[in-house]
DNA sequence: ACTTAGTATCTCAGTAGTAAGAAACACATC
DNA sequence: GATGTGTTTCTTACTACTGAGATACTAAGT
């Protein structure tokens, strides 16, 4: 997955997983192996985790794409309209992009009006980025439709449901958070806004 | 911009979406415009969504990563080892990746020696993925680990809790790839395999 | 002041993956 | 058999993004 990808981070990406499978016509597969139960409900979450995020991402990617963004630079657009300024530094862990991936998404951004580029007054290094006029202008016309999208997207569960669903993924990902900053080769680097 | 009652009762602060947001400099931001509760439920319901499945993305990335594969590549490998060789296009649709996608990523594999094409007999177009001899000993030796790292990945809730989720999820999913099927500009063909 | 370490952004070569369409073929109908 | 339609794989051109290192700066110790 990527990845996964470009999942993880991009990252993802996709995961079949799963036990169980015919078996092929070689004799094959056998293996399985299968493991204990525990590992059997982790492995089986895992794959439905995949597909739930993918099928709504496809549904929201195609929504972004609508108004010639990537999702990428809609989630820069998208920070920077909610929390104002904020150093590149920020908006790349908010957006779960490399480094140079920011360099790169803001310059396009600039390059189309929709963000800018100020100094920072205290730290000479640091750059904020901003949306421009026009840049909030395109978000204050298109989020309410992104947000109604995701809305949609998530009508396979009621409210109540959802926020146990919610609670539940808290848990579940801010104990992994905290997994992936002490595995190694897990590109660190993420500040999960606490709490 | 009836933030008044912002945050109701249990609607706690947080996530990028929906409420707060401090005012740019420009008066900006406000827009909020905040779309009722449901709206709001979901926005973080995806933000949470797409962290937690980062995190264990990138735990599982990391871990395939040190065999040489990526993401792509191992979930091929995958899904060959539990279900026999498979054609093209199946392996295509389980693993979510694009057409070109498969034949550049099993080209790669048949370089490395774990995977061969095999001809289709009732169908000369078609042909199979099958992993070798070596990519099953490959699989075979790591997939275990594999599966274990899911379950470490995932020990931020308990068996039960893990069910629920699974239960969840698999609504949410299974409605939302209902929705992308027939939303245009989202790249159908997606086998969720049914049930 | 000087050194050393740490941090923030940027550069750039490389790569995984996509999209669109061509080529090869199956199958149903004439 | 010939023809048209749909399916499956492969090719090609392209793009978003990564990763490693370069650059420029701050901060802390000496």
């Amino acid at each position: 997955m990527k990845i996964a990808k470009r999942m993880v981070e991009g990252e993802r990406r996709a995961q079949s997983a799963a036990v169980g499978g015919a078996p092929g016509p070689a004799g094959t597969v056998g293996a399985v192996v299968t493991a204990d139960l525990r590992t059997a409900t982790a492995l089986k979450l895992w794959v439905v985790l995949t597909r739930s995020y993918w099928a709504i991402g496809a549904i929201l990617k195609a929504h972004v794409e609508r108004h010639d963004l990537t999702p990428a630079e809609f989630a820069i657009l998208e920070v920077l309209y909610h929390k104002g300024p904020l150093l590149l530094g920020e908006v790349q862990k908010k957006v779960l992009v490399s480094s140079g991936g920011i360099t790169f998404l803001v310059d396009r951004l600039t390059a189309r009006g929709l963000v800018e580029r100020q100094a920072c007054p205290t730290d000479r290094r640091a750059r904020y980025a901003a949306l421009t006029k026009r840049g909030r202008k395109l978000m204050s016309d298109i989020f309410p439709t992104h947000a109604e999208t995701v809305r949609e997207a998530m009508t396979g569960l009621g409210r109540a449901e959802q926020r146990q669903l919610t609670e539940l993924l808290k848990s579940l990902g801010s104990e992994a958070f905290r997994l992936a900053a002490e595995t190694p080769g897990c590109k660190a680097a993420m500040a999960v806004e606490p709490r």
